[in-house]
DNA sequence: ATCCATTTGTTACTAGCGGTAACAGAAGTA
DNA sequence: TACTTCTGTTACCGCTAGTAACAAATGGAT
């Protein structure tokens, strides 16, 4: 039948895309974010046209690799935002999410966020257009709950995407730092950071003898 | 005179070294981030191994062409925390002076926070060891002046560093975005981030009919 | 069986990058 | 005049992303 025989060789296609997409992930994750064409084709036991017929460019690449785990993180922290449990244990749980999660793989966060980095002279692994799509994706997933579940107003959208822009890029400039530097234990920062958005900056006292922050 | 000469030579050098600046400057404003040591090199009217010779490499001369710009924005951003009005209004100033500061200049600051980018296939401005030196920096400075102004009891440094490196997170991821879509005035985004930080999360009602963020 | 289209794979190349070695003059010093 | 130091060049290396051109296998259709 000429339409199985399509769909058999889609199949192939596709299950052959899923190979190459696993040995790109593996070097990524030995090499780091400067891992080469030739590296990843290589590995793959193949040669770089056939990636390149598959995924285009790079960016392809990078796109189809970062949209399995921008996929997986992102449904995992609506998991968390949607726990029936109050306002702070689920911003917690959100933070914590996130916060496990590049902890569990830094290689692969650190390459999702920034493509080009590694002391080895890479040329990077340059996304194209974006630098960073999964921060904006999930500040823009972030906005989109924060519309939906609270009421905010006048300006609310607005006020709902600058909000959710802002934190996850609070959360995430301070798990990149706190992956580097490893100040304190995981729970910690999460608490900082929740009593952060708490308003922790406005109840807290002035230090004597300064006028304050 | 020996001396003299010496510091004529001194003083030669570095006038260069600011002529070879100020052209990868006027490079990078034209050509975006991924402008090349060749093209600089052009630019300046020389060849690459003399920008070698001043830079020693491709990140000696982006910091050498970071620090400048960074410098400038932590000068005014101090003052800006430094004056003598209540907190809200210092806090507001020094989101304001950041975006203003990118909304001036965003190819710069661009260039400073995405070191790899721009479509035309370049290999990415590298810096090295880090992938945004300013946005850390800014981090630690914001930290030091939590630390120094405000009385955060036991685990007060480390809350105090988290605190700065999440809230600048915050304000360049917000600003990033901002600058991309232009949704509002930046004295609405201020406004908002402010907001934020003086616990809109916490203070805002759950819409009607669902559980609540 | 044969012809034909499609897919899979290769080798060999281009143009450009960051970076360097080797060499040519100019300038001041002894 | 001889020596050192600095500025500048040309010509190269090894690498990268990306492509053109060609070979072979596969699986219908006639």
């Amino acid at each position: 039948m000429e339409t199985t025989h399509r769909e058999d060789r889609l199949g192939a296609a596709e299950r052959r895309r899923r190979e190459l997409l696993e040995a790109a992930e593996r070097v990524v994750l030995r090499d780091g974010p400067g891992a080469s064409m030739n590296a990843i084709a290589a590995e793959a036991g193949i040669t770089k046209p056939i990636l390149y017929r598959h995924f285009g460019d790079k960016g392809g690449l990078y796109r189809a690799l970062a949209a399995r785990h921008t996929d997986a993180l992102v449904d995992s922290l609506r998991a968390a935002l949607d726990a029936p449990r109050d306002r702070r244990e689920r911003v917690e749980a959100a933070l914590d999410t996130y916060l496990a999660a590049i902890e569990a793989r830094p290689q692969v966060y650190r390459f999702l966020m920034h493509p080009a980095e590694e002391p080895g002279g890479d040329r990077g692994f340059d996304v194209g257009q974006h630098s960073a799509p999964l921060l904006r994706r999930l500040g823009e997933e972030l906005a989109t709950v924060i519309a939906e579940r609270i009421e905010l107003g006048p300006e609310g959208e607005e006020r709902a995407r600058v909000w959710g822009h802002g934190i996850v890029g609070m959360m995430h400039a301070a798990g990149d730092w706190w992956l580097r530097e490893r100040p304190c234990p995981r729970e910690r920062l999460v608490r900082h950071l929740a009593d952060l958005l708490w308003g922790g900056l406005v109840t807290a006292d002035d230090r004597a003898g300064g006028p304050g922050f």
